[in-house]
DNA sequence: GAGAGATTGTTTCTTTGTAAACAAAATTTG
DNA sequence: CAAATTTTGTTTACAAAGAAACAATCTCTC
């Protein structure tokens, strides 16, 4: 009687269900559908929030840093950039010391919007681990931040 | 004397540094990356071994089924089935019992592949975790189990 | 059992991201 | 300093992934 497996719950994973590179796309996948379940309706996603977040942090960053330190490659990056000077967020600049690069900073409208969508972006974030102790979840990030080489 | 940011290093992620998302993300690439550094000449990516591994060990599972497990969109794994399927990596079947549906199962000579390509593939992933120690990796993969709800 | 609604998979269109070739400017090296 | 190399950003072409509309089948309800 070879019932065909039915539910997900049933699917055996066999020893993928404990390899870390798996997992780490499952949670991350994970959280990105819970951002927009609750947050979809919000006219930045995360990753155009995280490029202008960093952007009002370091005014005057160049794109090909600001795309390391993300890990955005250059020709998205340029895509990116372009399409927040088209909806008037950001302005470029080609330094004198050096004719390749470009400075970007945030316009004053943007700056403001930045401020504020820090306030849900951040409450979503502080949630995420929200079925952790708090104690797990100090833990996860510094284990993460470890994995990402951010200590 | 206002210097531009100019390595990674120095760019200021302000309280992105400890978001939970933002990390998981940033993981998830890094590991990428590493894959690709070190496996891609392996003609499997990740995904597609991922998908190829759980058919493996759940013969006949359904499209539906696989895609709800491993988070993969309808649409799109009507396209990653295909592909395989032009490779001659697996069959179709449509079951009497529901004509909507259709079973998967692997080919003999896929099996085979699977089973050899699982040897780099867990090898790979028991490596993610290099940089921590062993504790450590216990105690990310029960964390990162937790966010994706695999408890 | 006939119709309403839900499921399953496919198709088409769009978005997101990568790869490779390129141009311009800077740096290195002989 | 001149030629070779590297860096930075852009463009073009493509791959990966999702959204929405659709068709076929199944299920549920009356």
């Amino acid at each position: 009687m070879d019932m065909p497996v039915r539910v997900a719950d049933d699917v055996d994973l066999g020893r993928l269900d404990s390899a870390l590179g798996f997992l780490l796309r499952m949670a991350q996948l994970k959280v990105y559908e819970r951002f927009f379940e609750t947050l979809g309706d919000k006219d930045l996603k995360p990753g155009e929030f995280s490029v202008l977040w960093v952007i009002s942090r370091n005014p005057g960053i160049r794109q090909s840093v600001l795309g390391q330190r993300l890990m955005i490659k250059r020709a998205h990056m340029t895509k990116l950039i372009r399409g927040f000077e088209d909806r008037g967020l950001v302005t470029r600049r080609v330094p004198d010391e050096d004719r390749r690069a470009v400075e970007i900073t945030l316009t004053p409208e943007a700056a403001a919007r930045v401020e504020k969508a820090a306030e849900w972006f951040f409450d979503f974030e502080d949630a995420v681990g929200n079925n952790l102790s708090s104690a797990e979840q100090k833990q996860l990030t510094l284990l993460l931040r470890k994995i990402v080489g951010l200590n």
